[in-house]
DNA sequence: TATTGTTATACTCTATAACTATA
DNA sequence: TATAGTTATAGAGTATAACAATA
C-alpha cells in the first residue's frame, strides 16, 4: 500500500535558506561512508520513532510484529536470528507484544522446547497501520530522491550486506 | 591516507556457497530503507568496534577526537552539535579522551563559560592509527563495491540528510 | 534571560553467562 | 551433547530535567 503524496504532519515550517549549517565541523567524517550511513539512517529512525509511539511500537517491537504477521508460525529464535538480535533479547520484545495482545506464543507440538508466534487480528491490524506509518515517513523524508535513485541506493546497500555475509558468514 | 588493498585480519575464512541464508523472514522489512540502512550500517560498525577496541576507541570516542584533532579549539558544545549528541551525553565522552590523556579542556578567555578542546601529542598520534583503521575497515567491508559506486552511495546518503534538514531544521 | 557545561536519571539496545526443559 | 527459550546483568547510546557559573 504505497501512501500517497501528501503534507507531513510532523514536518515543521522552516525554510531551506532559514536553516543554519552546525559549523560542518563534521567534514573529517565525513569521508567515511559508514558515517554517513549512521547519519542518514538516523534521520529515517527519528521519523519512525514519532511515529509508531503512539501505537506502543518502538522499532525493534514493529520490526518483531511485522515478521510474526508476514511469517505465520515463525519460531522465536528465527525471528531472532532474522533480525540480528540476541535470542535472550528476543524474550522482552516478545513479551511485549505479547502482553499488548497482538501475537501468542502457540507451543510447538514438534519440539516441546519451541514457541511459534502467531498474530493476532488485533496484531494485524496494529501492524497495518505501523506499516503505512513507515511507509509514510520514508515517503516523507526519501521525497527528494527519485524512484531510480531509491532502486540504485537498495542496490547498494544489499551489496554491502552480502559483501559482509562473505566475510563473516 | 587512502589504505592500500591488503588482506583483512578479521576476515574468516568462508566461501559464499558455504553460506546459508537465515530463511530470509526479513523480506516483509526490506521494503524499507531505513531497515536496509541500518544493517548496511551495523555491517561497518561491526568491524569498527573490532578494530577500535585495541586502541581504547568506541566509535563515538573515535569521532570525537578526530573532530578534535581536525578541529583545534573546538568549542564542546560546538563538538556536540556537530555529532548530534547532547551536550549533557557529551561530557563522559570528553571525560573519556581527558582521562586517557588524548585532549585537554582549555577555558576560553572571552567566554569563561566555554571551554576548547585541544588534541594531545599522543591524541593526535592515536587519531591517526584510528583514522587508519577505519580506511581499512571500509576498504575491506567495501571492497566489492566500485569507486563509481561509493561516490553514487555517498552522494544519495547526503541528500537525504540534507532532505532532513528542510524538514526539521 | 539565555547559554555552557554539568549532574542525575531513566529508557532502549546490545552482549555474555548461566540456567531449564527438552531434543 | 546440543538446542529453544529464559533470567540476570552490564555496558553503551540516547533523552529530559535541573543546576551553577557566566554572558
Amino acid at each position: 500500500m504505497p501512501p500517497t503524496k501528501k503534507a507531513d504532519p510532523f514536518a515543521q515550517q522552516q525554510r531551506l535558506d532559514s536553516y543554519e549549517h552546525p559549523a560542518a565541523a563534521d567534514a573529517g567524517l565525513r569521508r567515511f561512508l559508514g558515517y554517513r550511513l549512521k547519519r542518514a539512517y538516523n534521520t529515517l529512525r527519528s521519523g519512525m520513532l514519532v511515529r509508531l509511539e503512539p501505537l506502543g511500537l518502538r522499532i525493534t517491537t514493529f520490526s518483531a510484529l511485522l515478521l510474526i504477521v508476514h511469517n505465520p508460525g515463525l519460531r522465536q529464535s528465527a525471528l531472532a536470528s532474522a533480525l540480528d538480535i540476541k535470542t535472550s533479547n528476543m524474550v522482552a520484545i516478545v513479551d511485549d507484544l505479547e502482553a499488548k495482545g497482538w501475537i501468542k506464543r502457540k507451543p510447538e507440538p514438534t519440539d516441546r522446547r519451541a514457541l511459534a508466534l502467531i498474530a493476532t487480528t488485533a496484531g494485524k491490524s496494529t501492524c497495518k497501520k505501523a506499516e503505512a506509518l513507515a511507509f509514510e515517513n520514508e515517503e516523507t523524508l526519501l521525497n527528494n530522491l527519485s524512484d531510480a535513485e531509491l532502486n540504485t541506493l537498495s542496490a547498494l546497500l544489499e551489496k554491502i550486506e552480502s559483501s559482509a555475509e562473505i566475510s563473516h558468514g
